[in-house]
DNA sequence: CCATCTTTGTTCGGAATCGAAGTTTTGTGT
DNA sequence: ACACAAAACTTCGATTCCGAACAAAGATGG
């Protein structure tokens, strides 16, 4: 019925359209066909208004907001040692949000079954005990295929392949279930929250494994499902290292957490995360600072043709190896050594400006969008 | 006036939509909505009916067409060493072509005078003395800011830098003109003739030079504007040769057209162009043949990670040394050995459906595009 | 402090769009 | 050969949407 009530509540969603007069210009319908449908999205409890902004130079203009009672979305990232969880309101900020230890090898079955007792019991928390649950948003830290929403081809999920985790999801939830690859949900993270006007961006993940997302002309590119793979580019070492894949020079055999790991075991020195990695290296400890720099020098020599390829706006760099500055200041020191001038000169490189929330909030910026898009909009307005 | 008029003109074009219903369907359109602006539009001579289509189980589509009369643009490909020329009508058939030899290392004046003139002359000629001239597509080898239209920062064209190419042609033949880098334009070219249904595309243009272009969903990636940049990228060679960038270990500078020539002279065989190349390859002057093969296998090293990457649906491969069998055996070799199975199951490499039409049909299909979401359909429609 | 210009938001008549029902023309099944 | 379904349009009344003028609220500048 009413045609385009869909595209002001996600422009309000997005930030862009913060009063009545704006969405008019950025929706390209007319001034008086926005009031009227702007006061029935009120009425029917999507929007609400917000006090009033400053004038420029005219009439205030009465700010408008979406209306927090009318949903939430609960966004999961899952790691590989972690589960972490947030309740977002349509606006897409966090309401609550908690994280709890997990092990992703102990298989998709006892994995989701935590997942769904920990979606339920958060739901029940006062802040948000009434609201309408309109959708979830899964990170998964491998493969992804999102029609599907099934994990596909994991390298260290044993038990994972294919296993349909939105489905199930979604039929004992009742609501729709968006799944996606962590670097993926990095980039859309960090493209919303951080880097809002920047339409051609990557993201890297440098935790345990190594991936990529990227974002071309404001969108997810998902190529053909697989793409933001750089774990098994060929880099210049000096001694092969078996990789998973069957190759011995993969960058993921040489610079991922996982790789770091296992050669500082060889030298006796036992690690068991990437944060305990990247406290060493805070610690100064000479033996890890070295490897650790060494993988970013490894990474940004992989990044380097990337980049001068896609061109992006910006380069984020997250994941656990991004808390460790000497990684960052060796990418940093490979692009901008290597790559065309051409390339570098406007190319921000910057840190996850989410930090360890990035996966999770991209995960509930994809939902969102899914949600907004949805008839749900439509459906909420004709029932009042 | 019509607001979406350009909308279904631009179906129509991309032969998207050959039917009033197929229109209502795709526009989203109502089918009375459709019928009524479609009677507009052939009144004022934009479209046309075309026939009868098969029957699809009911009454037989009334196929439409874009009136051949309505006008058309002029496509050009400024190459290193010649200048072809086409002019096409707006649904990007040619109707004319031809090609003469050129020189674009005489300067920009030069050049841009003989393109006028001979556009002019093309321009009379009685297939298309009556029509209206629309707007021009330029390509040009090297890279390109279409903003302003301009050459910028070009390695192989002296005098070239920033000279305002379109904005003087604008001028003097009164139309709008789009210039874009020849890569991309075969990318467009090869996208719109050859994979219209594939959204995903990398298109290498291997000729004097070495450049890509990108197809993301379906449209023109550009980055910050010099996306698809792979001439400069790293190879592992024994012998350092000094390239234009100052590194001395450019895929360029190993594997380009004018690299092979370099290295052949010295060898005492003197070939004055990529075409007589591959005339020696054929002619089986094992040499020759040998160094194509290896200039492919360094092209395939540096796409492998690109690939994986981006995960396109087709890699075109195009440009004078795509001519040559082995340079797209050892490509593909590289690529099927070195990608990982995700990314190469479902991947097309082929060599440029258009040929040497790529890049002036790119041309084409870009300036259309401009023209036909510019005011010009509703000032058409208004005029009468 | 008042006139003027800007910007925001609303009112209301006319025009464009929709959508449901109808017409035309064809495949399909019996 | 016939009825029936299906697809491609067309007709026409009901609705929506636009756009120009207006009202509200405030900045600017003398």
């Amino acid at each position: 019925m009413a045609g385009s009530a869909g595209d002001l509540v996600r422009l309000v969603a997005k930030g862009h359209g913060r009063s009545r007069a704006e969405l008019a210009r950025l929706s390209g319908m007319a001034p008086s066909s926005v009031s009227l449908r702007v006061e029935e999205l009120i009425d029917a409890g999507l929007l609400r208004e917000d006090g009033e902004g400053a004038s420029r130079g005219g009439r205030r203009p009465r700010q408008l907001r979406l209306h927090e009672n009318a949903g939430v979305v609960v966004a999961v990232d899952v790691g590989t040692h972690h589960l972490r969880m947030a309740v977002l309101d349509l606006a897409g900020r966090v309401l609550l949000e908690h994280e709890l230890p997990g092990d992703i090898t102990e298989g998709p079955e006892q994995v989701s079954e935590r997942l769904l007792e920990h979606v339920r019991m958060t739901l029940r928390q006062a802040t948000v005990e009434q609201l309408p649950l309109l959708g979830v948003g899964i990170g998964m830290p491998g493969p992804v295929d999102p029609a599907a929403a099934k994990v596909i081809a994991p390298s260290r999920m044993p038990g994972w392949n294919e296993y349909p985790i939105g489905r199930r999801m979604s039929e004992l939830l009742g609501v729709r279930v968006v799944v996606e690859n962590d670097a993926n949900l990095m980039a859309v993270g960090e493209h919303r929250y951080g880097w809002p006007d920047r339409d051609n961006l990557m993201a890297v993940k440098a935790g345990t494994g190594i991936g990529c997302g990227i974002i071309a002309s404001g969108k997810l590119h998902r190529g053909r499902g697989a793409a933001g793979d750089i774990s098994h580019v060929p880099v210049h070492v000096p001694e092969p290292v078996t990789c998973s894949c069957g190759h011995s020079d993969c960058l993921e055999a040489h610079a991922s957490g996982a790789a770091l790991r296992r050669t500082l075991r060889a030298q006796g020195i036992e690690v068991s995360s990437s944060r305990q990695l990247v406290e060493l290296v805070n610690d100064g400890v000479p033996e890890v600072t070295t490897l650790v720099r060494n993988a970013g020098r490894l990474a940004g020599q992989v990044l380097t043709p990337l980049v001068n390829f896609f061109n992006p706006d910006v380069l984020v760099l997250g994941g656990g190896l991004s808390a460790a500055e000497p990684f960052v200041a060796a990418v940093r020191g490979a692009i901008y050594e290597r790559c065309l001038p051409l390339a570098t000169r406007d190319l921000e490189i910057a840190t996850a400006v989410t930090g360890r929330d990035a996966c999770m909030l991209g995960a509930g910026a994809l939902v969102l969008d899914e949600v907004l898009a949805s008839e749900w909009v439509d459906d909420t307005l004709s029932a009042r």
